[in-house]
DNA sequence: TTGTAAGCGTTATCAG
DNA sequence: CTGATAACGCTTACAA
């Protein structure tokens, strides 16, 4: 809109830092009527309060909060510890963190692990440098963890998507994955399912262990299960073994996770199948392209934001306070979302 | 495995808070020294620098980084303000940040506004308090912004993703949103495609602006431009009521972003069109989506990732050196993702 | 109601 | 090669 470029506006020189003292000379007080009237820690005459005040609005005084936080010897600030930021699940897990702890006055700083145990110990030292007041750990892996388990009594720790072996004590906020596998299984089996296919994620990993196993207790019929990873490349793989070696012994599966069910979806698309009226498919997670193909592929949600905002609303409620959280589970729930890739079992 | 639960481990109390003058204490030297001993600052007795390394070992002494900062200055912290984080694009771009930021030795601070002007407003004092470095800003929109203005002068800024009206002074990094506009014409058009449905995303957005000058550079063909946002659904209705008036005037389509093209595609569908058969379809930022559907959804990848990385290391080369950066602008490549939604046009 | 002074844990300056 | 001392900018006894 604007014909012709402006011309470069000179910019004011840097604002001098203020400290607490130039505030105080300025309003003909001391520092520590200048702190009294920010901090509301002591009563103040109303008629200094307020010149105080409006020397601090008029100079733009902003407390150093470094200072603050070496006197108080708490930062307000929380790690948050993942293995993939642009994995979806933990992008959503963070914003929840980043809401709660926005909330009560905390800020997050972002730790960026890719399952490299260097660079979690270089997050694990922000805790002994003292520059962050309390951690929440997505581990990834339910592998002990030597360097974290020293700090569980001492610092406060919440322990989030994944559990850790040893770690029972620390506050935990995990999905429902036994209750997401029994909706899944009673799904299927209220079709009319009896043959189901399941391909087991990891099953080191608790989370895909219990989903297996809330499947088993709900599905009645009889099951084929087969052990793949969270990918899609895999589980076509195993899928296309499986339909490679005669008509198929199930009318139904279901996969680990959702990458997991395209594949599948593909190993039978590619073998002539079709989804859902020769075999149904269910996958877990509702990542968003769930929603978006055609037929939509069903599957149980996770409450990654959920997770992320619990954890830290109860993780800060103990920080606050100055407590280590005692042992707790918090055990959020899942939901079924039943899309076009399931249907009754053709006859 | 376990056949019944470990017994508690008494925790051992939590360790004291050991500052650097109780380590010269137990070393027989000077704080001073034993700054000098981690620092390197100044040559230090081998003998000496040598004892108080030990000691350092022994109690695990960390200084505190806090006041580390306050004296120098500088924390080491930098923030990164994106509107959305559980969007898989600043998702990506914040791994990409992180990493830059891990590697030069710096924390990223998490800020996530949700649009939110208050928040924003917010996370924009942790530069007055001094809490941060730098700021890596994500806009979100083009509108013009204040206060970030106001810093641009004295506080090192990077823009990311999109640009913000007014701040052509600043460190810039984006996509290049025309290129990936000129690849989709010139793909359309080398497929032999004359009739082209354009459907421009929010025209106010310098990046969807950018991406329809260049389709209509490249593809030399008749194009009907629609205008709808990023959301699946106005594309949907969009392309309904196009095809609701009669058989439609294209033969190809190039939607805003890849969401829109999901509600091109099931538009098409739903009115008994096939694609690529009879329709086209061209996304634009590559989601995981685009390669879960079948067919797979052509579509313009972002460098979301490389953004990040790349805002980052240029801004912190000039933190590092205390310098503010000078006007500059990184356009990073983007590239055409040939799929199945695209073909030749039906005679 | 207000102020003085000590202290938080470092690092930089200046002496020795 | 090493050490005392004064900052950094705030909070909080303790005093008045």
């Amino acid at each position: 809109m604007t014909p012709e470029k402006r011309f470069k506006v000179p910019r004011r020189p840097p604002a001098p830092k203020l400290s607490i003292s130039d505030v105080a000379r300025e309003a003909g007080v001391s520092p520590t009527t200048v702190s009294h009237v920010l901090s509301g820690k002591r009563p103040v005459n109303e008629v200094t309060a307020a010149r105080v005040r409006k020397v601090v609005d008029r100079v733009g005084y902003v407390p150093a909060s470094l200072a603050r936080s070496l006197t108080r010897g708490s930062t307000s600030v929380i790690g948050l510890l993942v293995p993939d930021i642009s994995n979806t699940f933990f992008a959503q897990l963070a914003k929840g963190v980043e809401d709660s702890a926005h909330d009560l006055g905390y800020s997050v700083i972002l730790c960026n692990t890719e399952f490299d145990s260097d660079r979690e110990d270089h997050y694990l030292n922000l805790i002994r440098s003292r520059f962050i007041d309390a951690m929440i750990y997505a581990a990834g892996s339910p592998a002990p963890k030597p360097r974290l388990d020293a700090l569980l009594g001492h610092f406060p720790i919440a322990l989030v998507d994944e559990q850790v072996d040893g770690m029972e004590s620390a506050l935990t906020a995990v999905a429902d994955h036994r209750a997401g596998g029994r909706l899944v299984g009673k799904h299927l089996r209220d079709l009319g399912h009896t043959k189901a296919l399941l391909l087991s994620g990891p099953q080191n990993l608790r989370s895909a262990s219990e989903r297996s196993a809330g499947f088993r207790e709900a599905f009645s019929g009889h099951v084929t299960e087969v052990a793949a990873d969270f990918r899609e490349e895999a589980a076509h793989t195993a899928v296309a073994g499986l339909l490679g070696a005669g008509p198929p012994q199930f009318t139904c599966v279901f996969a680990a996770n959702d990458l997991a069910a395209f594949g599948v979806i593909a190993a039978l698309r590619d073998a002539g199948y079709a989804v859902p009226q020769d075999v149904s498919v269910v996958g877990f997670d509702d990542i968003r392209a769930a929603s978006l193909v055609h037929p939509g592929l069903t599957s149980v949600r996770q409450p990654a934001y959920d997770i992320g905002r619990t954890a830290a609303a109860q993780l800060l409620e103990y920080v606050a306070a100055g407590e280590i959280p005692p042992a707790s589970k918090h055990i959020l729930p899942v939901s079924l979302v039943v899309r076009g890739t399931t249907d009754k079992p053709r006859l």
